[in-house]
DNA sequence: TAATCTATGTTTAGGAT
DNA sequence: CATCCTAAACATAGATT
C-alpha cells in the first residue's frame, strides 16, 4: 500500500520486459487511437491508423473507415499506368 | 507582450475559425506522428497513419513504411478467395 | 489479466514574434 | 507560415487491487 510516485520518466528504446511491454503497448495504442480521433473531429480530418503488434496481430482505427482512407491513399501513391500491379491491391480497388 | 495564459480547454468538436483550425491541425498532427514513432520504438509495433487534411492533402508517417504496412492490412482484410467478411477493424483486443 | 490510482512527464491553446 | 513561450490540460509509468 505504498503511496505511487507518479509517472516516471522512460527513454524511448526498445522495452525489454515482456509484461511490461504488452501493458505500454495496450496503454499507448488506446492513447494514440484516441488523440487520432480528437485530430479528426477537431479538424474534418480524415485519419486512420494500421498497426502490428510485436505477435503480428492488427489493430486499426479509422473516420470514415480506415479502408476508403487506406484505398485513396493507394490510389494516390501508385497511379494505374505504372505499376507493378499488385493483385490483391488491385481486386480490392475493383470491389469500390 | 501581454503574459500568456497557458493552455485552455477546447470542447472537441468541429473547429470553426479556418485558421485556428489549420494551425490545429498541424500541431496535433505532429504530436499524433511522434506518439506512433514512440510506440513502435518502445514496443516493436509496426504502425502506419494515413490522414487526410480538410483541403485533401495527404500526410502519412509509418514504420517501416507506410506501404507495406497498408499492403500487409489489406491483404489480412480482404482474403481474395473470400468477401462475406465485412473487414470490421477490430480495435478492442487486448491480447498480443 | 484488466481496471484503478496518483504524481509527474508531455502536449498543446492562445498569444507573441 | 513557422517557431517560441507559458501554464494548464492531458497522458501515462509504476504500484496496487
Amino acid at each position: 500500500m505504498r503511496k505511487p510516485n507518479g509517472r516516471k520518466k522512460i527513454e524511448i528504446a526498445k522495452i525489454q520486459n515482456q509484461t511490461n511491454l504488452q501493458v505500454t503497448f495496450s496503454k499507448r495504442r488506446a492513447g494514440l487511437f484516441k488523440k487520432a480521433s480528437e485530430l479528426s473531429t477537431l479538424c474534418g480530418a480524415n485519419v486512420a491508423i494500421v498497426s502490428f503488434s510485436p505477435s503480428n496481430k492488427v489493430y486499426a482505427c479509422g473516420h470514415p473507415s480506415v479502408e476508403s482512407i487506406v484505398d485513396k491513399f493507394i490510389g494516390e501513391n501508385t497511379p494505374p499506368e505504372t505499376d507493378d500491379l499488385n493483385p490483391i491491391i488491385v481486386a480490392h480497388q475493383n470491389k469500390l
